[in-house]
DNA sequence: GTAGTATTTCAAAAATATTGAAGGCTAATT
DNA sequence: AATTAGCCTTCAATATTTTTGAAATACTAC
């Protein structure tokens, strides 16, 4: 038995995971549990680990076991894409197209863009996602996604392409209801701190990173997307940061009030970003595209 | 034919493309040639293209079997270095550590440490690599190596761990023979416009990035180490930094003189960086030794 | 042309995977 | 404490896939 690390073993023991058994994956799988025996010990005597504990009479992962489906997933995942990129080399049509937008960034121009895509009717499946912060990066190092929209130029470069789509203008909010919004003059640092301050945390998976608009203050609540950080600013919940186009329609109805800060938080670019593999026809039309499209970024509409 | 990618596929592309011909991959994996015709036209047909091209005598790959071989090979990489996880759990030490060293830095203190593990006996097979500029980190992101040395503190990190192992200090050089050698004062820009410099370029594999040390010069010479940069400079075919631990010797041996330049290069930390995985005992030990090691940066021994 | 090498085809043989019935265990129920 | 139901494994029979080796075909070089 010269490599029982095969996909299909792979595949088996994701499916034992996902469907909890494996009665229920022999099921999923259209086999019988027995076959799933048989792999499994395969793959287990070429490891030389035990991947699952039988004690009980449902079999368990054993922390082998979990190290060996957490790698294994990838695998696989790499193994679709390469299937993947065989069909873009043919029609030059990527069957999928993974976007993320960071949550910085509106809705509504990213859907505008994918409405007129879906209108022409190509082989491209499109998935959208949310990210926050560095989290956009991230998914786009690590493959989970083909294009990142509205991510602020500090990070990575040189293994991805970049273009500026607009800058973001951030303003300083409170709750009508909220005691800073009846202060006279810019809120000061010392002001701050007796105040909560609402704060959109990196989606990364790995570790707590660098937040948004961190400054000095009593309390910080961490929410991980901007609409979350919108409701709990109308909520009075604490006083924070947010993006123009956020704000405006807020401010109208009257939940939202805009004050002035001592701790300014400037402006910044925010690009759009994809790897430098050759990309295929759809994400370059999104390229061009998105580019192209108005963000509505320093006023609502 | 559900899933004809296999992991077993792959590793026959690999060999035929390896060793040149069905033929020759065939006696190397002690198997007939007709088996792998079997094994590549089960793959072409599943994923509906050609890989080779078969007009001709020997078989040539195709544009869409050269995307599956180079996608092919990182799946199989990550295969095999699921299997070096699961051992790594088992014993704490990692079957295999990938070291390496930013071109800037001197050989011998790493050499030192190396030579001190190896001393001790581990089951643990160690590999060293070179690497200029950003190659380091590249190689980090891209799971080529576990922990490099000597890289410089600018691009990433989140993802990473660094450790500072001390500074490193940049001088101006040329050889005594080269016309700059004998000018009076710091060299300017203008006189620097003048003359070739030496440049040592990214190792990077993506594409050519920045450069270090590179101000406008007339004429560049790129050169991918930092060895070949001081025979450059020795042999006076152009003018640039070095760090100064190269120099001193070069410089008492009447082949290099020190001269100060108008565009100064600051000192800049060096750092050693790994990945936030579960470190082996292996990568343990070698985080904590090249920390305590004397790197002998700011003079030479 | 001829010899030499390379790849494919094909049917037979070998190896591997799947099945289904039986059995042993565990967890839940009576 | 006995019963029932569910889950996993074992094992021998069966089905499928892979490997083989001989023959056929094609290209290259001499």
């Amino acid at each position: 038995m010269a490599h029982a690390v095969t996909l299909e073993a792979l595949r088996v023991l994701e499916a034992i995971e996902q469907f909890g058994s494996f009665a229920a994956a022999a099921d999923a799988l259209y086999k019988v549990p027995s076959a799933l025996t048989y792999t499994m010990k395969k793959l287990e005597e070429d490891l030389g680990v035990s991947l699952f504990d039988r004690s009980r009479q449902r079999a368990v992962l054993t922390p082998a076991g979990r190290l060996v489906l957490d790698k294994g997933r990838t695998i696989l995942d790499a193994a679709a894409r390469l299937e993947d990129s065989v069909k873009q080399l043919e029609s030059g049509w990527e069957p999928k197209l993974r976007i993320a937008r960071d949550t910085a960034l509106p809705e509504l121009p990213l859907l505008t863009v994918v409405g007129a895509f879906l209108a022409q009717n190509r082989p491209v499946q499109i998935s959208l996602s949310e990210e926050a912060i560095a989290g956009a990066w991230d998914a786009l190092q690590d493959d989970r996604v083909d294009l990142v929209v509205g991510v602020s130029g500090d990070l990575p470069k040189g293994r991805f392409h970049t273009r500026p789509i607009g800058e973001l203008e951030f303003v300083f909010t409170v709750a009508p209801t909220h005691p800073l919004a009846l202060t006279e003059g810019p809120i000061t640092a010392a002001q701050l701190r007796e105040h909560p301050s609402i704060v959109v945390a990196d989606s990364t998976k790995i570790l707590p990173q660098r937040d948004s608009g961190l400054f000095e203050s009593r309390q910080v609540l961490r929410v991980d997307n901007m609409m979350s950080k919108v409701q709990a600013l109308c909520l009075g919940l604490g006083v924070g940061y947010l993006p123009r186009h956020f704000v405006d329609h807020e401010v109208m109805s009257g939940r939202l009030v805009i004050r002035e800060c001592e701790l300014p938080r400037q402006n910044h670019m925010s690009y759009i970003a994809w790897r430098k593999d050759d990309p295929g026809r759809g994400l370059s039309w999104f390229i061009e595209a998105l580019a192209a499209q108005d963000w509505q970024l320093l006023k609502a509409e």
